[in-house]
DNA sequence: GGAATAGTGTCTCTGAGACATTATCTG
DNA sequence: CAGATAATGTCTCAGAGACACTATTCC
């Protein structure tokens, strides 16, 4: 790593994003396998350095749709928090900014440029690994707070496409949540909730038993009072 | 600002601190006029650059105890967010790790280094100002944050000395919240949430009225179900 | 005693949990 | 029709809000 002789210290910025999604009813989390790089050969989360002109949010962005052919309007992306332990990279003073992206039944990942591999985990063997650098901690910390925010906000629907039925919004707390919860009354409280979801008038076809109602996610993003984990 | 060809961009990094506190019943934000630095006259929060080989929590103590004389035992200090919008710092690219800290009855500010005046602002007068760089967005954010925190955490007791009164805990409440509680509702939520407070079996002397109890915040740190504002 | 503050008790209403019932599809 | 899933209704209980009442101090 080149030196550097300033005013202040120096300092490398990057943007690690935990993709969180549903595939196949199992919370999964994408993570790749360092290639040529720092910690070869060990999992860790997508991620990489912020363009000097870049806005944080964006390099998070691409650096997602590097490794999974995702854009914007496919996850909901917000800032988890900022991890700059001074030991945390063996390379330098490396500060990083987590950030969780949510999204409806991602896609398989593109084979990106410096990852050996990538795939996507189950999140509970996930966090079994012992991921590169400090992943692991971020890993944690994003899992806990996807599943806390679901409890307070509308969150869910980000895991849902675009039109969804009620089952699969309760199916997205079920699989994230590892809990099962009451048909009647997730129903009275989503629909309780002004705003949660918008009725479309049409119904979901194909499947076994009655078709059921589908929804839009609605503009409310509070939920209050929360719906509680048992 | 010096610059730098690297292989990858160089950043600086800097710990801003919402420093938070409640005096004389008024809900206040420590803020400092900016002195011979940039932006020269601007009222800002206090914050600066995180040292080589500084822990990013480290710097934003550090800070905060060369504006104020606080030590870490006097505040709870947590992450807020991280700013870091390409041209939020005229200087070059910054990005900043924003803090919010918690005390109780914080003293006035001593005349820090670099600041041509400190001293602490009613947040509401504060939430009007516009301040230097994204610092209102920031303050906003904070305040905010703190609010919400009241109302699923055990944070208030930060507010607090180390013995308080039940009337001292929801005088916080009241006083962040801007609004009325009843007092014998809250009574029965704190002392109904497991290890909230903690009973030290003294009484308040010199006051009027009858002396009340006083407590220790206990080991909870999660209120579920939440008290939740009007 | 009166004013002030602390602490307790009670009534009501909302909302969550448990679970029964009805509705509407496919095979 | 049976089986499966969706949607609605009912009963009960816990907890929040409103508010009355009692307790203990200082003056």
């Amino acid at each position: 790593m080149k030196k550097h002789t300033s005013d202040w210290p120096i300092f490398y910025v990057t943007a690690d994003v935990v993709a969180l999604t549903i595939r196949d009813g199992v919370f999964s989390v994408l993570l790749i396998e360092r290639g040529s790089k720092t910690q070869t050969g060990r999992w860790a989360l997508p991620g990489g350095f912020v363009h000097p002109e870049e806005d944080v949010p964006e390099a998070a962005y691409r650096e997602l749709a590097e490794e999974c052919s995702v854009t914007r309007d496919d996850v909901v992306l917000e800032q988890l928090r900022t991890y700059g332990a001074p030991d945390r990279d063996p390379r330098g003073r490396v500060v990083t900014v987590a950030h969780v992206a949510l999204g409806a039944d991602l896609p398989e990942p593109t084979h990106g440029s410096d990852a050996s591999d990538a795939r996507w985990w189950p999140v509970e063997e996930a966090l079994g690994l012992d991921l590169a650098f400090d992943h692991s901690l971020i890993l944690r910390d994003a899992v806990e707070r996807a599943r806390a925010k679901l409890e307070y906000t509308t969150l869910a629907t980000a895991f849902c496409r675009r039109e969804f039925t009620l089952s699969d919004l309760r199916g997205v707390y079920e699989t994230v949540w590892g809990e099962r919860l009451d048909q009647s009354n997730f129903q009275r409280k989503v629909l309780g909730t002004e705003g949660f979801v918008r009725d479309t008038g049409r119904y979901a076809e194909g499947r076994l038993g009655r078709p059921p109602r589908l929804y839009i996610a609605g503009p409310a993003t509070e939920l209050s009072p929360p719906l509680m984990r048992g």
